[in-house]
DNA sequence: ACATTAAGTGATT
DNA sequence: AATCACTTAATGT
């Protein structure tokens, strides 16, 4: 047995409670590394290739994918901790490139697990099998959330539920950004979305200063 | 004080 | 709802 470590084990315990076998618990204690990601730092890029499963523990993460046409972004999804990267297991499965971008969206700690065990103890460990299945069953639910919301909803409601998203990311009421990169991140023009929060302005739902909204 | 960047607005499609 | 053209406001040098 390796060096086995005490905090990342603890760590399991907190935020992966579902992850029940002892014997699993130790050995990601002894394979994983403790990664940690300063706010805005790029965590994975597009084309690399993944070589870790993260599993998050502390802050959250924003996943990205860019657009083959004009280089546009599309926001993704945010992971948060508890959470993991469905995307990193295909594509660590596959030996595939990524095709999203990571960054941290606040100061964020991961546990890092190679590629190796990860699809080894999907046959030895029934919880961890299990964690692996939920993790793209949820994000699959999510995905197609997001789809029909861009299909179907409007403008507005999906500023809104942005808004609340970073809220939660960052656990405060407080978004630091500017109207551009939230119109990046929903795919629309800056002034549609500066319209539109001026609109929820008047409502009282939120405060507006430069480069800051405050939800109320 | 001036330049730069963010935000607000109306008109057009 | 996107784009354009322009104004106004805030911030940095």
């Amino acid at each position: 047995m390796e060096h086995f470590n005490q905090n990342i084990f603890e760590l399991v315990h907190q935020n992966f409670p579902q992850l029940s076998e002892l014997a699993l618990q130790k050995e990601i204690a002894q394979v994983g590394t403790l990664k940690h990601f300063r706010a805005g730092e790029v965590i994975m890029n597009y084309g690399s290739y993944v070589k870790l499963v993260p599993l998050l523990v502390k802050g959250a993460i924003k996943v990205v994918r860019e657009d083959d046409e004009d280089g546009r972004e599309l926001l993704l999804y945010y992971l948060y901790a508890g959470e993991t990267c469905s995307m990193s297991f295909s594509c660590c499965m596959m030996n595939k490139r990524s095709d999203i971008r990571t960054t941290a969206e606040d100061d964020s700690a991961i546990i890092a697990i190679p590629i190796r065990y990860v699809d080894a103890w999907i046959s030895k460990y029934p919880s961890w099998k299990n964690f692996v299945m939920q993790a793209y069953d949820s994000r699959m639910r999510e995905m197609i959330q997001t789809i029909d919301s861009i299909a179907f909803k409007k403008m507005d409601e999906r500023l809104l539920k942005y808004l609340h998203e970073r809220s939660e990311a960052h656990a405060s009421k407080t978004i630091h950004s500017t109207h551009q990169e939230i119109a990046n991140d929903l795919n629309a023009s800056r002034e549609a979305v500066s319209r539109l929060l001026k609109k929820l302005e008047r409502d009282g739902t939120i405060a507006l200063e430069r480069n800051k909204i405050q939800l109320l």
